[in-house]
DNA sequence: CGCCCCCGATGACAAATGTCATCGGCCCCC
DNA sequence: GGGGGCCGATGACATTTGTCATCGGGGGCG
């Protein structure tokens, strides 16, 4: 049996060498390739063409971890995918998993229990981490529609209604009347915690 | 010469345990302890009286790596200690040296880096990331009084204005002023952009 | 001591925001 | 064809928030 290829993608060098590291301790793992952002995760899946892809979702700049998954599901679709992240949001495992990543876990698991992932992975299984899928569960789907979720967007940063108005090119009573629903919604008394609300459980 | 004994805090294990075994490769540096929580670490500083402490700054629930590295600098002030984060942000910084850490790095460095750092650091020196420091020294003191920033921090959720009052016990009217002046020495054109950019450069 | 700054508060006013009702257009689906 | 939902907009209104002037108290400092 031959080793998985494996493709590291994480923008902190440090996890990523030391990851990279552990995972050359087990015999039938081997990574054949190592990235630092998402731009370069996917160089550097077309030119070594992985069997597994371990993704982080945060990276600086470029595309995140799903994006780069839904470019290597067209792409590559002989490279499984898999997503690493410090903090499991309900949403990023939707996202994720809409954008055919099959495995999902938490910085948090131990060194030798992502091998095993891997190697799940890498047989067509798919892996969740239990208490992200819980949480996922218990946060449903989002009753936003798709302009509120926008306008939400826009809003993100603290930015008056004017200018908020002006980014999605509506009306200002348009965007007031959105966010209200959107608050009311998330059960938020303005449109900042609804932003907040919103981000935690993923709907952004 | 005896190796230098290490205590280890971060909360995600695959990055605490992956760190181990990287810096166990460097033969005159040896792991004595590690914990996934600032309590935690506090516990297993005690336990080993490690000669350098490397934290994370940003761990879940209890206190953070500047509050466990002020802590030890009372309880063991022969453990040097130092903070390894993922976002530097500028303000961090100087909560740090002011707790007396003595080196400061981002995750972005390299396994080697980070054990040469930590030589230095035992060794006496510091050692602060140049591009953090030029950060931090671009992005100059807080010009907010104790008040002002305090009243943003409560204003960071988001919450209105009558919750912030109550919560800081104070008048309506107090806050409104407060957090007017803030906005202003900050240049944001409402508190929620104030909160944000205070928090961008570490002053809250 | 006088000066200055911070604290905490009040009042008044303007501007931004939230809330609600209502409209027309569009699309989907029964 | 007729709901029903989303989109985009408008108007009116109440509320919240931002802004400013002002006051009194207190502490530091030349």
């Amino acid at each position: 049996m031959t080793a998985v290829r494996v493709l590291l993608a994480d923008d902190e060098h440090l996890i990523r060498g030391a990851l990279a590291a552990l995972l050359a301790l087990e015999d039938d793992l081997v990574v054949v390739a190592e990235a630092a952002s998402g731009a370069e995760a996917l160089a550097m899946a077309r030119a070594h063409r992985p069997d597994v892809a371990v993704l982080d979702l945060q990276m600086p700049g470029g595309p995140d971890g799903v994006k780069v998954a839904t470019s290597l599901r067209d792409e590559l679709p002989s490279c499984r995918t898999m997503i690493v992240t410090s903090h499991g949001r309900p949403g990023h495992l939707k996202r994720a998993l809409s954008a055919g990543v099959r495995g999902f876990v938490p910085k948090t698991v131990s060194a030798q229990r992502l091998a095993e992932i891997i190697r799940a992975v890498h047989a067509g299984n798919r892996y969740v981490d239990p208490e992200l899928a819980a949480d996922a569960i218990s946060a449903g789907d989002s009753p936003l529609t798709a302009r509120e979720a926008e306008v939400l967007e826009f809003a993100a940063d603290g930015a008056p209604i004017a200018e908020i108005a002006e980014r999605a090119s509506l009306s200002q009573g348009t965007v007031r009347n959105y966010l209200s629903a959107a608050a009311a919604k998330l059960g938020a008394e303005n449109r900042h915690t609804a932003v907040r609300l919103a981000r935690e459980r993923g709907w952004v």
